[in-house]
DNA sequence: TTAGATAGCGAGCGCTCGCTATCTATGTAA
DNA sequence: TTACATAGATAGCGAGCGCTCGCTATCTAA
């Protein structure tokens, strides 16, 4: 009675190398690279071990796949987070907040913990490059396109560098699991004042 | 002929869990937490492992030990950096500059590191915290010292947030070993912009 | 229908890890 | 000097790791 699920084989092999990505990602995010096993993302992805060294020829293999596989999904969070305006300070605060949200993500949880990783690692370093560099030309690419009327094409890097360090440096600094677990609204705060700053420091053009 | 160095055995002991905390930096910072392994700590302390085991019950009391004995190197070089003026455009960036080269000491590199490790491990969260909520409150102490008089009380750990924040996320995306391996400018443009940022929206009292 | 290719399984190998047990060397006190 | 306490060295244990290999299940092509 069991309808006969007839799967080619192409389905069979890009379903479970998804699963196994994403259930990559899920450790990284929620255990950490050094707990993230072989075993453990075969235990979460619901596949045998086998079936992992299949598809990726090693552990690193995996991980830089997955790296590659966030590294998508991040510009394109970050994209969307940034499409509000940002004209007044209430529209870069708000785009702060977003971004922030998008900082402490699954994705961008295991992007981080692959480049922390990437430091003591020289070969993951290696590997990792390409993605990197194209993500950070692809968030450029972005805020150029948001924010390029709004300040000078040599500020941008640099504005941009601002905004994402801090926010990483928060993500970075925010061990505690849950998020409400903030020791107060500085952090709020802090935001505040950063968007007072960049506004103020590049005041609205007349149109 | 050899001159007979009597030490008593407080001073063997001191002598040998200072070389073995110096010895956890030294590896932390330039191999990372999870190649710091019990064996390499003794080998670079030039000591067996049965004496490591002597002195801390198990490698996390180790890890904690070295975290508080860097914390302290930590906040007094915050101290120091910050001790400049902070009147004029210049003199921000020349203190931000400085935080920055204090940031990337291998003591603060690994109390990164520690910090990241212990995003995945509950119980060195725990042993951790009483160090980190330390450290903030003596860092903001210092700020308070220095910086008390130009901005508002309520601005001071907003803006602390800010610049220690960027500057721990450079950090983190730093990956190359060599310091000189920066792919441009825009880190020191950044830092500029962040004090003229600083500087124009806490304008010079008039004394 | 049948032969070959691909996907998935799981036991087990070699290795490194943190840690312990045992022994020797050295300082301390009677 | 003798007797003890502490510091340090060495060998080894058990657990967990990445990864391999022989096997079965499933799909595809002739």
């Amino acid at each position: 009675m069991t309808t006969t699920l007839r799967r080619t084989q192409a389905d069979r092999r890009a379903g479970t190398i998804t699963a196994l990505l994403d259930a990559t990602v899920a450790c990284l995010a929620e255990r950490g690279y050094a707990a993230t096993s072989t075993a453990a993302v075969c235990a979460e992805a619901g596949v045998s071990q086998g079936a992992l060294f299949r598809h990726f020829p090693t552990r690193q293999a995996l991980l830089v796949a997955t790296a590659e596989h966030v590294a998508t999904r991040n510009v394109a969070a970050f994209r969307e987070a940034v499409g509000a305006g940002v004209d007044t300070v209430d529209d870069v605060a708000s785009v702060l907040t977003h971004l922030r949200a998008v900082v402490l993500s699954p994705a961008n949880q295991t992007w981080r913990e692959l480049l922390v990783a990437a430091r003591a690692d020289a070969d993951l370093r290696t590997a990792l490059l390409p993605a990197r560099e194209s993500l950070q030309a692809q968030m450029l690419a972005a805020a150029a396109d948001l924010w390029g009327d709004r300040l000078p094409g040599d500020d941008l890097a640099p504005v941009l560098s601002i905004v994402v360090n801090m926010l990483d440096g928060l993500a970075f600094s925010a061990l505690d699991p849950d998020p409400a677990a903030a020791p107060g609204r500085t952090v709020e705060r802090a935001l505040r004042l950063l968007a007072e700053m960049i506004v103020s420091h590049y005041p609205q053009e007349q149109s």
